[in-house]
DNA sequence: TCCGCCAATGTATGCGCATACACTCGAAGT
DNA sequence: ACTTCGAGTGTATGCGCATACATTGGCGGA
């Protein structure tokens, strides 16, 4: 780690200046090849990396794109676990059958899209988990590193949002396509809800249908539950002859709004406004007996992982994430382009996937 | 997005010096606080947001940690997929029953990790994946923008780390301990899959085993190899008296090998250096009627989820890897505070999770 | 009362690069 | 032969911040 070279010292050792050196790096066709090829070799031999920093101030532009999703609050011990040499190998048995991570499924595949195409289109992507309380400063902090950001929705106070976007481009992901000043990338909830409580309705013939709503903070189910609503008036079904109860888009809340709905009777189907709930339904269901898809349906919404692995697999709403993801960073890039471009908003198609918990008719 | 205030507009605004605008940022501690208030209030006002180029470059660190993983290689369709007004949502079904997406968990995790332990320190995280032809552009593009890196073992040629450490510190993450000039953090192979052998081979008295490797350039699958010779030896067994095959770390590699095996013979026990071999030879045996574990026990090494999910659920050995995440930052700032540090190999501990497909004696 | 000292702030500089502009030189045009 | 022009290269400057050093003013001690 001795002092890093410098274009200067590239510079003098192949005998240019340091525009050339910059040049060959930048535009190497205004280079003659034989001075090219002089201050190539230099780069190689002095082991010569270009400072980002100083090129993000030069350019006014970092070429990184950043990205903010909601951190998880856990309680991270203070120190990482240590260095084992020992090496005496606990045994243990696992009892458990629920996955609590699962849920990150979710980010997971938003980033990786997000990584695709800023590469894509020469960008580097910063991740940003925002936890408790030094969130706010954790969000300027990414601002000044960055040319744009994307942030799930809801994760960032809109006030802050407005005080970054007054610098860079600011994109909300996964939200409700409000009409706002920042972009949005979204999924086609309503319509997907809507599609799959059809093929409940109007393809298994169901009347007797109980709905599990989410959060209602989340705009993502505000949506769902809408296009379940659409669906009723498609079949011409007044809305009080449902039920529509909420939940939390946990497993867990899953399992406890199941009780509750068998309490009461037995519906011919549950539909979820995700696919945790949907999953602690099934398990419920499978505890007391109940056979799926034969007694009563069952249906999520996300297409995570877990769903398909699940007893009975989960019929469900497969929401594009990894596409999600990129169009974030297209939208982004787009902006940065051309920075009078009006608010869009991007709304990506759904699948509904049939398996076995509500299968095809 | 006006131009961007700078410190020489907050300066100006608050009528200080731009060096008291800057300590008020730095080192709150060294100005009066009356000062302080009325340099916070113009920062607020004018929505600064402190330029992190110009930042790193005067204080010659970024405060940023690279992470370097192996990307698919997937094909990636040029566009993302568009805006879709249209709303129509296609209904289809799905057969499938294995998930090629849970291979990725393991990077997912190790992301997760770091960026936990990046922000603890107060460094942001940048994610890159390696990609084609394109990839050494990439590492030093990458090696330019943060203070340490942190790269998953073969994905990067040794020749190229080399250049980038001149510079930066170098993490491996998940390699084999080599002796070289890098920081090395990873699990436990070799010991946790001699303990998870000698389970098989002393709790459930087997003899009768086959061991299935995985491919001959994986350095973890050396270690796992190596430790399971060890139980062999723990046993005093020699090694001709079992059999070793080689597959290659996939589901399908899992299920050619059964099919091999059982083409022979039917042995007691089938341990795998992977879990995704392992789910392979689960489908087998699965499908030729054969029990698991009254027949055949079956092993693991990794603990993804998708081992959770199987029927019978999978014995493992579990790799701690948000851990190594979160060890391979804190290596990396480690050797940040202290340049003179000899290189280092952290082995983090790993946990053998007994399941159906092994169960406890 | 005078000096020294420290806290608070200002001034000046450099970090490493991109780039506008200036310059050189040879080839083509008149 | 002289001008024009452009390809190739060099010179000079600024990007926005941190920080070493200089400066100021107030306070306590002798």
């Amino acid at each position: 780690m001795a002092k890093a070279p410098t274009v200067y010292d590239v510079a003098e050792r192949s005998g240019v200046s340091i525009a050339t050196v910059s040049r060959v790096l930048r535009s190497p066709a205004a280079v003659r090849e034989h001075t090219r090829e002089r201050v190539l070799a230099a780069v190689t031999e002095l082991g010569y990396v270009p400072s980002a920093a100083a090129r993000g101030l030069a350019a006014r532009r970092t070429n990184v794109i950043g990205l903010f999703f909601p951190g998880h609050d856990e309680t991270v011990p203070d120190q990482p676990v240590d260095s084992a040499r020992g090496d005496t190998v606990p045994i243990v048995d696992d009892d458990s059958d629920t996955s609590s991570d699962t849920e990150n499924l979710y980010f997971d595949e938003v980033l990786r899209g997000a990584e695709i195409e800023a590469w894509r289109r020469g960008f580097a992507l910063m991740v940003a988990a925002g936890r408790g309380s030094s969130r706010e400063a954790l969000v300027t902090d990414i601002a000044g590193r960055v040319d744009g950001l994307a942030v799930l929705a809801r994760t960032v106070p809109d006030e802050l949002l407005a005080y970054v976007a007054r610098r860079i481009p600011v994109v909300i992901l996964a939200g409700a396509q409000r009409e706002d000043a920042f972009d949005h990338v979204s999924a086609s909830n309503g319509p997907g809800m809507r599609t799959l409580a059809n093929y409940v309705l109007q393809g298994h013939g169901v009347r007797d249908v109980v709905y599990i709503a989410g959060p209602t903070d989340s705009p993502d189910d505000a949506e769902r539950l809408a296009g379940f609503r659409d669906a009723l008036a498609d079949s011409g079904l007044a809305e009080h002859s449902v039920r529509i109860l909420r939940s939390d888009f946990t497993r867990d809340g899953g399992r406890a709004t199941a009780a509750r709905i068998l309490a009461a009777d037995r519906p011919r189907a549950i539909l979820c406004s995700n696919d945790e709930t949907a999953l602690g339904v099934l398990d419920v269901l499978e505890q007391r007996g109940i056979r799926v898809p034969e007694d009563v349906l069952v249906t999520g919404f996300d297409g995570i992982t877990a769903g398909r692995h699940s007893r009975p697999r989960l019929t469900t709403v497969h929401q594009p994430m990894v596409e999600l993801g990129r169009a974030a960073v297209h939208a982004i890039t787009a902006r940065l382009d051309d920075p009078t471009l009006d608010p869009q908003a991007f709304t990506l198609p759904v699948e509904v996937v049939l398996r076995e918990s509500c299968p095809r008719v």
